[in-house]
DNA sequence: TTAATATATGAGCAATCGCTCATGTGTTTG
DNA sequence: CAAACACATGAGCGATTGCTCATATATTAA
């Protein structure tokens, strides 16, 4: 966060200086994506429970007190990211957390949520 | 994440051992609004570039290519946040981060965008 | 003062989101 | 086999999002 200081005159963006910071539309679309997984509260608790534990969907639709579809729904889009992987055993499906970035830019989140 | 594997059975979701790490409702909305900040293309961008320097609407209006009202209500919404602080100087209004967390938050989600 | 510039803001609209309800698929049990 | 269970998925619907366009406010310049 150096803050450069630069005045607010020049008309075309190309000769800015902060141009060479600017990032591409494609790998803003992409940042968004992946900040979009826990911009949602439903989805942020329920990486906060497989950030700890194993879970099977009935598990965290009774802990969560949703409907085991809105989960599904849930489950999926995560999945669809690569956050969270599934495994099935017998008629359940487990879930865990299956990106560790994302673990730890949750535990940030949280952290500044609750102090600071 | 300590994967503590836990069969599936409870009915009463009060007594499961996942129950200690559920965060609350309330919480959970403000991690959500938090990583909302970021869980868009614009604000993403709008974050990159203040991250390295201070800058006018102006200037972001240009350097984004969008419409200036456009930039105007994004930067509203991260000001609510207080994410983004605003200094009047003359006519100019120049915006810059106000908060190291989110720096850190993007600089994560950045880096797990581009490499692994 | 008038005009031009820089920004903020409200209304409106298309697109997306997060849910519900119904139903489909796969697995186990009786 | 049939019934019950665990989960996935699609349609549909209200709420929210992110933009545009028009306009308001504030500051500087002529």
């Amino acid at each position: 966060m150096s803050d450069e200081l630069i005045t607010c005159v020049g008309e075309h963006p190309t000769q800015h200086p902060a141009q060479e910071h600017l990032i591409d539309p494609e790998t803003a679309r992409e940042v968004a994506r992946l900040f979009s997984a826990l911009a949602d509260p439903t989805r942020a608790r329920i990486i906060g429970l497989l950030a700890n534990a194993e879970l099977c969907v009935g598990d965290l639709h009774r802990l969560l007190g949703m409907t085991q579809p809105a989960v599904s729904h849930q489950l999926r889009l995560l999945r669809d990211l690569r956050l969270v992987k599934a495994r099935k055993e017998g008629r359940h499906v487990y879930y865990s957390l299956d990106d560790e970035h994302v673990y730890r830019l949750f535990q940030e989140g949280l952290d500044h949520v609750r102090h600071g």
